[in-house]
RNA sequence: GGUUCGGUAGCUCAGCUGGAUAGAGCAUCAGCCUUCUAAGCUGAGGGUCAUUGGUUCGAAUCCAAUCCGAAUCACCA
């Protein structure tokens, strides 16, 4: 139980005993004292004051005393500064806390709780690399999922692949009419991208077609229509639905070539997948939903036989579930896709890692599954994140300003080996443990300047300022991992239980943040939101450095002060390691 | 235009279920390596929390209006 649990309880406790009526834990907040007041948790006691009818510092001296006299393990001292009732733990608590648990290398994981999670991430386009929004998208997705397993959810890791589409086949009619027969191996390109230059190509010839239509008189929007190589690409997409075998071979090639590509981009950055879909299999689902839906008279069917789901009422709009020609769209797609995840794998939650300018979208599905009565429906989450933008504003694939994810990493192990040469502190490393050390440091860098954002919200990232290695940063929290575990090589703390010197500032320091772990999981799997870690372990790293500055560990003022400072280091360590696991982050043991 | 989201230090961000003098990092400046890894530590400067009004003992936080920015509102995905 967390201490903050232990002090509510015993503040409701001493107030029933004290007071006339009903107590609970919302009546009264309870905060971390500020630093320059003596005390480690502060009760306000202003919600108090009038349903009491009693002065703050009449109620603050009754209860500071009730509390220390009733709970005299838990609390050591008082003060009371306006409404402010400052609580002293005692360091018997801290050190409890600290013997029990800094061996511990599960401090803070939940046990399962038999449910079941799906969370869908990455969901690529396969016309295109994956850019630094898809890393976003990644970093979020593996680490919700791992932050879900340590609230102990049982935890699916889904893809959807936007494998076919109109997208597709701009890069194909590209290909087919510029490239002369290259494949990625004839040019030793990584597959991904060299379709992805298909698709840009596309986008020029079809600029410069335009702008010769519209020269030759004909209005911008007929032109955009009726330029020679869209039409080529509507005719693709129309072969390929009716399964013309030159085009699906084609399209088999394109994407073959594509899924190489990712495969080696999704190992280096270590995102992995439990189940992956493919729209090519998909984008037929929900046609039968449809149907339930008209039966329902949820839905409505025009005249031209299209149909529809008036939402007006609901502050939306009227949304098309079914074309005319009875092809499904998109969000007709992903009902289906979401009863068949539902049915395939009786999950309790659905949670779909999407961009924020799909937020609409997902309104609208998760209410039609409302309206649909589907058992799943309430159970669709979607967590909604902002987008990567440049100083210059949204990245366009189809215009090239975008910031590659493979380009990125490069120049991130790269920094990472610089820096590492620079100090020269690995130069016993074999080449082997460089490259791997290299690795973790800068994608460490990378993963924890993505995730340390809060995920709602747009973030800016300036190509021209690389992504820092000190300060708020993964390789500060993995130098401090470094740091404790050369101490703890050297030295092992001896099975010490009882203490009896005082504990110091900065020791306490430690434990306090330390004790907060477990409180900080449950709150960034409630938020799903891995920032939470990220600032959580930044703090904790720099109090074990200001720790360091200050205190010897090795040479101790005394053995129990060694013995209690290597329990706190390795506690240290311990939840330093853990928490960057769950943003996908390791820790080298020297660096 | 409707809906939704955002605006905190020069820059990037915390804080937002109301609490004490609004915090970090970067950048700038000044110190600290004969002692456990200086990717570190200590300190300084830097703020009209977009604006105005309201609720409250108390507002960056809640409410309203205004200004600015973004997303979205396709028989595209």
């Amino acid at each position: 139980m967390s201490i903050i649990k232990n002090i509510k309880e015993a503040v409701v406790q001493s107030l029933h005993e004290l007071y006339e009526g009903e107590f609970n834990e919302g009546n009264f907040q309870i905060n971390q004292t500020k630093p320059e007041f003596e005390g480690d948790y502060t009760i306000v006691l202003f919600s108090l004051v009038k349903s009491l009818k009693k002065s703050p510092e009449e109620i603050g001296q009754e209860l500071g005393n009730k509390l220390v006299n009733k709970y005299p393990d838990l609390f050591s001292g008082f003060n009371l500064i306006k409404g402010f009732l400052n609580l002293s733990i005692t360091d018997q608590y801290w050190i409890n806390l600290l013997v029990k648990n800094h061996q511990d290398i599960c401090f803070g994981k939940q046990a399962m709780n038999g449910k079941k999670v799906m969370v869908e991430y990455s969901s690529p386009n396969t016309n295109k690399p994956l850019h630094l929004g898809h890393l976003r998208n990644n970093f979020l997705g593996w680490s919700v999922a791992e932050i879900l397993k340590a609230n102990g959810f049982e935890v699916l890791k889904s893809c959807i692949v936007n494998d076919r589409g109109i997208h597709i086949c701009k890069s194909m009619i590209a290909w087919q009419l510029f490239a002369n027969g290259e494949t990625p191996s004839s040019t030793e390109k990584k597959g991904d991208h060299f379709v992805g230059d298909y698709y840009v190509k596309f986008n020029d010839e079809y600029k410069r077609q335009v702008a010769e239509l519209i020269s030759n008189g004909i209005s911008e929007k007929e032109a955009e229509k009726n330029a020679p190589i869209m039409m080529q690409t509507q005719q693709m997409l129309q072969d390929w639905e009716a399964g013309k075998s030159e085009v699906i071979e084609l399209w088999r090639k394109m994407n073959s070539w594509v899924y190489e590509g990712f495969d080696s981009t999704y190992l280096s950055i270590g995102s992995d997948f439990d189940k992956t879909y493919y729209e090519s299999n998909t984008y037929l689902l929900g046609k039968d939903i449809v149907q339930e839906g008209l039966d329902k008279n949820v839905f409505n069917r025009k005249e031209d036989g299209s149909v529809w789901i008036d939402l007006t009422a609901d502050g939306l709009d009227e949304k098309l579930v079914l074309r005319k020609d009875g092809t499904s769209v998109y969000i007709t797609q992903d009902i289906g896709l979401a009863k068949q995840k539902y049915d395939e794998y009786k999950i309790d939650q659905s949670i779909y890692v999407i961009g924020d300018e799909q937020n609409y979208h997902m309104k609208v599905l998760k209410l039609i599954a409302q309206k649909l009565q589907l058992p799943y429906a309430d159970d669709i989450y979607h967590l909604s994140y902002g987008m990567v933008e440049l100083p210059t504003g949204k990245m366009k694939s189809r215009e090239g300003t975008v910031v590659d994810a493979d380009d990125l990493v490069e120049e991130m192990i790269a920094t990472a080996k610089h820096h590492t040469e620079e100090l020269g502190k690995v130069k016993d490393f074999d080449s082997e443990e460089l490259s791997q050390l290299f690795k973790t440091i800068g994608l460490g860098a990378m993963k924890f300047y993505l995730l340390r954002v809060d995920p709602k919200k747009k973030m800016i990232f300036n190509p021209e300022e690389s992504i820092d290695f000190h300060g708020f940063t993964g390789p500060f929290i993995q130098y401090t991992y470094a740091r404790i575990k050369s101490i703890l090589r050297k030295e092992t703390a001896t099975q010490q239980s009882t203490f009896n010197e005082r504990l110091l500032p900065a020791e306490k320091e430690l434990i306090f943040n330390l004790e907060q772990f477990p409180t900080v999981i449950i709150e960034s799997a409630a938020e799903l939101n891995p920032s939470v870690i990220a600032n959580y372990l930044f703090h904790l790293a720099k109090s074990y450095n200001s720790l360091y500055a200050e205190l010897s560990i090795a040479n101790a003022e005394s053995i129990e002060k060694k013995n209690l400072r290597l329990q706190i280091s390795m506690m240290t360590s311990n939840v330093l390691k853990s928490g960057l696991q769950l943003l996908g982050i390791q820790v080298p043991e020297r660096m």
